[in-house]
RNA sequence: GGGCCCGUAGCUCAGCUGGUUAGAGCGCACCCCUGAUAAGGGUGAGGUCGGCCGUUCGAUUCGGCCCGGGCCCA
């Protein structure tokens, strides 16, 4: 052999690297686009194409990135540029919710630490810092998305603290206030009598706080039931400062009750023997033993719904010429028999339970105590009398009528204010309301919006309409600083807000110029205009719930820019959002609009550790996409978001991420591959589809077939569908068949071969398809392989659509002939195999075995392909028949048989096949080879 | 405690309206190749379909209970 045949081969070469080294080479694409403009190109591109609008909910704007953050964007992101390149304008909006208690608590506690007092500090500069601190994240924000290769307008986003923006959310305020749809009422809140303010569920530490108990006897009045005539009812409870706002008693319509007649009773007891109580069966035994009843007679045991319509006196009847009232016993579920009596007494003023049973029964709702926490004329007996020294007064008053049973201490986890530390309350407050019911139908109107609106899945609908159905009028007013007002005049004298056009619009348009501070800043009446007196209203110095904001952005955002568009074709949240921003969205957009701002809701699930539980700091089992970032780069990020079904919870984990750094590998290579085999491919070497060998046929029909999935999983926004069979088609198809078969034909076959150049041809469809396919993924790899290929200045793999691909390309006799193929391929190799592990043959190569067909369709299959070329041996002898017994058969493969054989003759050194002919080749070249070698040295000299 | 939801091989996922020995890829084990080489090919072992009890001729698929987990309320 007088020359390299090496040299010869036409192997792959390719500047395309096996290594990816994302967390280095990822940061180089994103500023090779923001050179490019690469965004504002791919809108320019898609002007005039049909719009599909996701409309982004705003995350808030404080603290770095979280897995959950990343996996909702990256999810949004390969929506987005999958309907880009489905021929859609996808435009993508980010947005940031800025105003609300998470800023104002920061920027507060930054006070602190300085030694500043926020009270001390004027409304407009504390807003203008939490402004900036809102600023500050978003930079910060913004900046970790676009690392994670989420492309949308970063230049010009939405927040919900423009002036515009806070122009546009009290507009839509004023839509409810002016159509009748927004009123004042009470709502029971944790309140703080030391800094005389509600605190949010936020604000609140529990620490363990000594109450006294007490055990309080209310005698009935009026009963069906005439087992319980004379009796009265024990409520217990750890707030006897909440008595005097007493106006009903809660029991469990499912817990059994007793009445029992007091026996012997201990020293110091407060029960009377003889006299007769009602009690939970559960809670007897503890509660004789609280009160020193010594025995006791069961006189009767009944259910608790034999309580209904029981009606009792108040225990402190006739106190200071007041609480003669009947105190009705009302079923409740939160009523349980784990402490106290099995009966709560309600203080519709004083708890959340209290307060929404007290509403459903139409109970009165005193205003028993002031914000100071003093009792005021609605407590008689007790009227100025601060709450936290009320305990005994109500004691006493209560032993004087006979109406305490007991008492006693009790330590338990109580809320306190983070700022005062002093123990909180709850207390009826004035509130803005906008009613689910009533004229408007705002809940029907919701609960029709949702059956219009496709969820995906399916289930986010049930648990959507299961909220609407039960919930109550939605409470938007806050009161806290930073925010949107509840810019509304009440009149003094009515009480009724005024409802007039121009003066809002006039609120509105100072908001537009210098944002929601006017509210503070202007003289009210520059609001009110010639035709109403400020002195006759009271300002409203409340703030909207941050949830009518980010509710409000459909029509803030949607509506109000040019490149968008309303409703949206899509929300897409964590399911956590059912409450809040669809929810919020949805009974904003219903009140205002009459129907749901979008037409679609995706919902997806929480980032949960390996093992399926929740990541926590404490738990230490966190893992953050920033750090995620560094050691193995977005692109592996992403993957992990696609080969994950979103419905549910989704694991992340070592074990996980190396199972997606396999797969990433795996598609990287085969791209790879291509562009190896692809150097110094041209558009002359191609070849027609007619004129392409079967098998070079078959791989078109496969890309066909998953060219259309393409499609429909983007339709059902189904991608772990997709990307499992791409991967598939990525490892059997090509790597393991097609990729392994056609090696000899591309390493070998002479330049001019039509064998060659079909393969070629079809490796270069193979290219623009997985590019394209795999670029919404695999942002940064798809683009850095298209660059290899088709380098240039303004090239982008992402201004790209998927390839159309033409239907005559499908065949599905083509693919049942190679599925048959295939399944006798494998009892070749299986057969193969055990030459293998006998040591007789290494390389398949090696072999030229004797296939065994019985049928008679088998036998015409391999008149149409070569299977010594599909089973990669060097030769290969049909038989028609059975085959002998000794052959090599596969249990599920019928009617094949195979009886392994080495290949005659000598090995080509060029392409290593082992045939007869290269026995008699001086050069040891089959006459294949020996051609194409000659044909290379006419064609170099 | 209540509402909604989830639980198929080590991992990620398929398994239509209940019906033959429950599938795929990865990983793993073994073997081969050394012209995709921190690559590539082949063969194989892995599942009482979370558990228990029902309905049914028959249940991964339907119902109930339990266990584990998640979100939202309380």
């Amino acid at each position: 052999m007088s020359r390299d045949v090496r040299s010869t081969v036409f192997l792959p070469t390719t500047s395309f690297p096996m290594k990816a080294d994302l967390p280095a080479r990822e940061p180089l694409l994103l500023e090779r686009w923001n050179r490019l403009g690469l965004w504002r190109r791919m809108r320019a591109q898609a002007a005039g194409r049909p719009k599909f609008i996701l409309h982004d909910g705003p995350p808030y704007a404080n603290g770095h990135l979280h897995m959950g953050t990343a996996l909702n964007k990256i999810l949004k992101d390969v929506i987005n540029r999958s309907r880009q390149m489905l021929g859609f304008d996808a435009n993508y909006v980010p947005g940031w919710d800025c105003h609300g208690l998470p800023i104002e608590w920061q920027v507060e506690q930054e006070y602190r630490k300085k030694g500043r007092d926020k009270d001390a500090v004027p409304i407009v500069d504390f807003r203008a810092e939490c402004r900036a601190y809102a600023q500050y994240w978003i930079g910060v924000q913004s900046a970790e998305f676009q690392r994670l290769g989420v492309a949308g307008d970063w230049e010009n986003p939405y927040t919900t603290m423009t002036f515009a923006s806070e122009a546009g959310i009290y507009r839509e305020l004023a839509k409810f206030l002016l159509s009748g749809q927004l009123y004042r009422g009470k709502k029971s809140v944790l309140w703080s009598v030391v800094e005389k303010t509600a605190l949010a569920d936020a604000e609140v530490e529990y620490h363990d706080h000594t109450s006294t108990t007490i055990w309080v006897k209310f005698p009935i009045e009026k009963t069906k039931e005439p087992d319980l005539s004379g009796t009265s009812i024990v409520i217990w409870t750890t707030t006897p400062w909440t008595i005097p706002g007493n106006r009903a008693i809660a029991y469990g319509p499912t817990i059994a009750y007793r009445v029992i007649e007091v026996g012997e009773v201990g020293e110091g007891s407060l029960a009377r023997p003889g006299e007769r109580l009602v009690i939970a069966s559960e809670r007897l035994a503890e509660t004789a033993d609280q009160a020193r009843i010594l025995t006791f007679a069961t006189l009767a045991e009944i259910d608790g719904t034999a309580l209904e319509g029981t009606v009792c006196r108040h225990p402190l009847e006739g106190l200071g010429g007041g609480y003669r009232f009947p105190v009705p016993l009302l079923p409740a579920s939160f009523v349980t028999t784990d402490q106290g009596t099995g009966f709560v007494h309600i203080a519709p003023s004083h708890g959340e339970e209290d307060f929404e049973l007290g509403r459903r029964y139409g109970l009165e709702i005193p205003d028993t105590v002031a914000g100071d926490g003093h009792y005021t004329e609605a407590a008689p007996g007790f009227v100025g009398i601060h709450v936290f020294k009320a305990a005994e007064p109500v004691i006493a008053a209560l032993r004087e009528r006979n109406a305490l049973l007991a008492r006693g201490t009790l330590v338990h986890s109580y809320p306190h204010s983070w700022r005062s530390k002093a123990p909180l309350i709850f207390r009826a407050t004035d509130q803005w309301f906008i009613p689910m019911d009533g004229p408007h139908g705002l809940r029907a109107k919701a609960l029709a919006a949702i059956e219009a609106t496709r969820f995906v899945p399916a289930k986010g609908k049930n648990r959507l309409r299961g909220m609407i159905e039960t919930r109550p009028d939605w409470c938007i007013s806050r009161q806290r600083a930073w925010g949107v007002p509840i810019a509304v005049f009440v009149h003094k004298t009515t009480g009724e807000p005024l409802r007039d056009p121009e003066v809002c619009e006039r609120i509105a348009q100072a908001f537009e110029v210098e944002g929601a501070d006017a509210w503070w800043t202007r003289d009210p009446q520059e609001f009110l205009g010639d035709r109403y007196r400020k002195e006759d209203f009271e300002k409203v110095d409340d703030i909207l719930d941050v949830w009518f904001e980010s509710g409000s952005t459909h029509a803030i955002v949607l509506e109000k820019r040019p490149d968008l568009g309303w409703p949206a074709d899509l929300y897409l949240e964590g399911s956590d959002q059912h409450r809040g921003w669809f929810h919020s969205s949805l009974l904003e957009s219903c009140g205002t609009r009459g129907r749901a701002p979008y037409n679609c809701v995706l919902t997806h699930g929480f980032v949960v550790d390996a093992k399926g539980e929740k990541m926590s700091k404490s738990k230490g089992n966190v893992i953050s996409p920033l750090d995620l970032m560094k050691t193995h780069g977005a692109d592996i990020l992403r993957l992990w978001v696609v080969s994950a079904d979103y419905s549910e919870d989704i694991r992340i984990g070592k074990e996980i991420l190396e199972g997606i750094g396999e797969n990433y590998r795996r598609l990287r290579n085969t791209l790879r591959y291509l562009l190896g085999n692809l150097a110094g491919f041209s558009a002359s070497e191609r070849v027609p589809f007619e004129a392409m060998p079967p098998l070079e046929r078959w791989v078109l029909h496969r890309l066909e077939e998953i060219g259309r999935l393409v499609r429909s999983c983007n339709e059902d926004y189904d991608y772990v569908r997709l990307y499992n069979a791409i991967l598939n088609f990525c490892t059997i198809d090509l790597s393991a068949f097609y990729f392994d078969i056609r090696k000899d034909s591309l390493y070998c076959d002479s330049r001019n071969s039509l064998r060659r150049r079909a393969a070629r041809t079809v490796l270069d469809i193979l290219f623009d398809c997985l590019t394209a396919w795999l670029a919404p993924v695999l942002v940064f790899t798809a683009e850095e392989a298209w660059l290899v290929r088709h380098p240039g200045e303004e090239e982008s793999v992402h201004l790209r659509l998927f390839p159309e691909l033409p239907e005559r390309w499908r065949d599905d006799a083509l693919a049942a002939r190679f599925e048959r193929l295939r399944e006798i391929r494998r009892v070749i190799t299986g057969a193969l195999e055990i030459e293998r592990k006998e040591k007789r043959i290494g390389a398949s190569l090696e072999a030229a075995p004797v296939l065994y067909l019985a049928r008679s369709e088998d036998r015409a299959l391999l008149e149409q392909v070569d299977m010594a070329e599909l089973a990669i041996t060097s030769g290969i002898t049909v038989v028609e028949g059975p085959g002998p017994a000794h052959a090599f058969r596969l249990e599920e493969v019928a009617e094949v048989a195979v009886v392994p054989e080495r290949a005659e003759g000598a090995k080509c050194v060029r392409c290593w096949r082992i045939l007869p002919e290269v026995a008699a080749s001086p050069e040891r070249l089959c006459a294949r080879c020996a051609a194409v070698v000659a044909e290379l040295e006419n064609g170099s000299a």
